[in-house]
DNA sequence: ATATTACATTTGTACATACAAATATTGTAA
DNA sequence: TTACAATATTTGTATGTACAAATGTAATAT
């Protein structure tokens, strides 16, 4: 469907302002069904990019301002969003001994198993999401993207 | 730059959950200093929203579930997102005479007055952030992201 | 050594969001 | 006409988010 009919505009919409709602609508299009699915583990769409950041990190501990600055959406109370993920067992944190006003963050074991049981579902979604577009379509879709926020 | 270069991604990233990322990303870097320009105006994106949504009634009432249903955030509070509007002045609201279970809802004159204030800006703001693509790729991402969510 | 500045995180406060339950109105069927 | 279901909105509660101020630590200059 056409952003102008998704959003039911009225009168003809200029090109810039046609792109970036069209931006928004779809990332919120895809967003919605992906939260629900994640609340059924107990985690929002945040704590989940926190997690996968700190799987990335290999063993290696992450402090607060490296969560921030991966993260997708920029938040500035990653304290409270750790402290979540701390209650629920899926990271440790503990004061940096060679600067003690840094925090390291690790993921847990039970945080890594609930990831690899999160994975195929989440593969399973990003394919189901993307399916009306062909690989060649993807990369053009990717760069243009890309190009866009450069 | 790269999606993958801008989360820092560590590994392979396969194209579908490249493309699902790179969308929320996107999304939220336009998202973020438009944001900020209208908290200036003691507004969020979604009241903004409501308020451009009610302007294109062209004086017809708007109830709430069409406002729910045309907004591009989803959200089912729609009542308070409207009183914030009402105790500013921007918003009128009244018992729908034929049926008063609805609530009528109009722009008031500030509130037309407060966004022909941010039309040049608003516009200004979305060439800006789309400005390092042609028409010619602007339209093609359009179109990309029509056939993705379709 | 002491003061100053920068850095990293936490906390307070206000506001926003999500969802379920409650309220009120209308339409319909027995 | 009463009861019941459907519709539209509001409210309660829990949680999430934004930003400024406060705290604690480290590095630098005096």
């Amino acid at each position: 469907m056409k952003i102008e009919e998704a959003i039911k505009a009225t009168g003809a919409m200029d090109l810039s302002a046609k792109t970036v709602i069209n931006i928004a609508y779809t990332s919120r299009s895809l967003e919605e069904p992906f939260q629900a699915m994640l609340k059924e583990y107990d985690l929002s769409a945040q704590q989940f990019n926190v997690l996968r950041i700190l799987r990335g990190q290999r063993g290696k501990p992450a402090n607060l301002s490296t969560l921030q600055e991966r993260m997708i959406d920029k938040n500035s109370n990653t304290t409270r969003l750790v402290d979540k993920l701390l209650k629920k067992g899926w990271v440790l944190r503990q004061v940096c001994e060679k600067n003690r006003r840094k925090i390291e963050i690790f993921i847990t074991e039970d945080g890594l198993q609930l990831l690899s049981t999160l994975d195929p579902i989440v593969t399973e979604s990003n394919k189901k999401s993307v399916s009306n577009l062909t690989n060649s379509e993807l990369e053009t879709l990717n760069n243009l993207l890309d190009k866009l926020r450069s």
